[in-house]
DNA sequence: CTTGCTTACGTCCCGCGTAATGATA
DNA sequence: TATCATTACGCGGGACGTAAGCAAG
């Protein structure tokens, strides 16, 4: 393959013209640039493609006429690598893989995903489902475009926030204290927490207790909120949750209240984060787009208002 | 088309490889150089086409699957471009177009054309019939590949000898003179001459009988031979001739005699002649070969073996 | 003498390789 | 530290244009 496109489009040109000085003014190249390339394909493939008429231009030999179809489907093949271009970065296509921290994944990715897919049809969703390290792992591997998780920080990364999610008190419906309007750590003092276990939250929620002076008494945990919420529904104690499901009864059937936490706590900062060394595809700008309309801190798919 | 074959096919070898080292072993370029050729890429179109993980090679990005595919297609169609100049050089095919001057046409173009056609059935033939004038314009101007005629010369010229046509004696087959086994011009100076009067024979025929010191004594003149042959069948005179037609009767029914003219007269020469400048096809170098297998002084298809 | 392809030649860009740098596991 | 990709940089070939050459009508 030693012929370029370049040469293909002279001589395609000097084959529609049957002159090479017409060719040169059509393609604004001089005279000799384009004899020489035909010369140098004629070379390259030894088929003499032109007969030379001296003072009157050339005319294609049988052989050239067949090269001159071939080139010609061989450049428009190459001009439709443009439009391959034009296509991907135009339309709003492909596969879109994101991804969502655990606690908050089951309230937020169908809302957002169900709207995102009736606006953008031709886009392809993969959603996935994980803890904050593996989220940001796989955000470095490209295995996911974009994922939707509290604050991250890293050169690499790009996170971009969406929506405060203060803690909240979470407390059995019957209890004595779920009518009050807001509480701070401190009236539960005396009250067993039930703890959500999960590597980032385990020490955000341990850090409240500190800050507050109050001591941590932990009567139950698990990694999973659903469990967390049966445990406070039956009665064994109250939690603290950034994620604030619609449905307040727990999944044993028992009904939760939510509750102010008026301490003056830094809120959790909801966001999404992508790879900086990464090329944003139209999807993942979409995407972004359809968050930044959909999640904010007064409102955010599946999650209760405050 | 800002983008070159080459940096497509490197860009291919690296989406198959998913590394630039390795591609790099297998095009036999160094990784800056394909590195380089992909960053291009990546310019031009506008598209990322590989995720970079840092240590450990590249991954193609959704777009980039899809271009490799495309740039693969393309590169394939280029690779047939050469496909085609194989054939197109190798295959004994397609038009050809041969030229014959008008006295030995009727003998020899059936005959030659025939076992060639039988021979290479993809050669499409051409036959042309003219004056030794109009065949080496047309072999100038491409519109004939090779031409059967009298010696020519001129340097865009190529003529190659077959064979030579030694003039000979035409009369009536009831001649007293047609039982000799040879004649001079000195023989027949008191018969009337019948000239085959065309551009080049004319001149040619007189100036043996300037040579021979015999005046000239023209009763008639024709410029088909057929005319000649009917004139001195019908005892008008003796004619002078190369091409010596197997037919030993006249178109007008009446039967002629050959003989032997033995001055020391140059002998005409019999070849084909094709333009220096033009590069032969596989089908004319074959007609070419068979013109030198059939044709040659002890035997002329046609022609009256002497 | 005009037309039109080719050759000659000087310039400049670009593709190439070597070497150094950066970044990750 | 080992592995890859990228940047830096100098060299050489090739694509380009201008100008001259040359052949044909």
């Amino acid at each position: 393959m030693r012929f370029t496109l370049k040469q293909l489009s002279y001589f395609v040109a000097a084959g529609e013209a049957n002159s090479i000085t017409l060719a040169s003014e059509r393609v604004h190249i001089s005279q000799p640039s384009i004899s020489s390339a035909i010369s140098q394909l004629e070379a390259e493939f030894g088929v003499q493609l032109f007969f030379r008429h001296h003072a009157q231009g050339l005319s294609l030999t049988p052989a050239g006429q067949r090269f001159l179809i071939a080139a010609r489907e061989l450049l428009q093949q190459a001009g439709a690598l443009n439009d391959l271009a034009d296509e991907i970065t135009t339309t709003i296509a492909g596969p879109l893989r994101i991804g969502a921290f655990r606690t908050f994944a089951p309230l937020l990715l169908p809302e957002l995903c169900v709207d995102f897919a009736e606006a953008h049809p031709k886009v392809s969703l993969e959603m996935f489902e994980d803890d904050e390290a593996e989220l940001v792992a796989k955000i470095r591997k490209a295995e996911l475009d974009i994922a939707l998780t509290y604050e991250q920080d890293g050169v690499d990364l790009h996170f971009e926030q969406l929506a405060l999610l203060p803690t909240y008190v979470l407390l059995p419906a019957g209890h004595g204290l779920a009518k009050s309007g807001s509480l701070s750590l401190k009236d539960l003092a005396s009250q067993p927490f039930v703890l959500l276990d999960l590597p980032v939250s385990r020490e955000y929620f341990a850090s409240l207790f500190e800050k507050a002076g109050v001591p941590l008494n932990i009567v139950a945990r698990s990694h999973q909120p659903e469990t967390v919420r049966s445990y406070v529904a039956s009665g064994l104690g109250f939690s603290l949750l950034t994620a604030r499901p619609k449905n307040l009864t727990a999944l044993n059937g028992r009904p939760l209240a939510y509750l102010y936490l008026d301490d003056d706590f830094p809120p959790m900062k909801l966001g999404m984060i992508t790879a900086r060394t990464i090329r944003k595809t139209r999807a993942v700008a979409a995407f972004e787009e359809h968050c930044r309309k959909s999640i904010s801190t007064r409102s955010i798919p599946g999650m209760m208002n405050w």
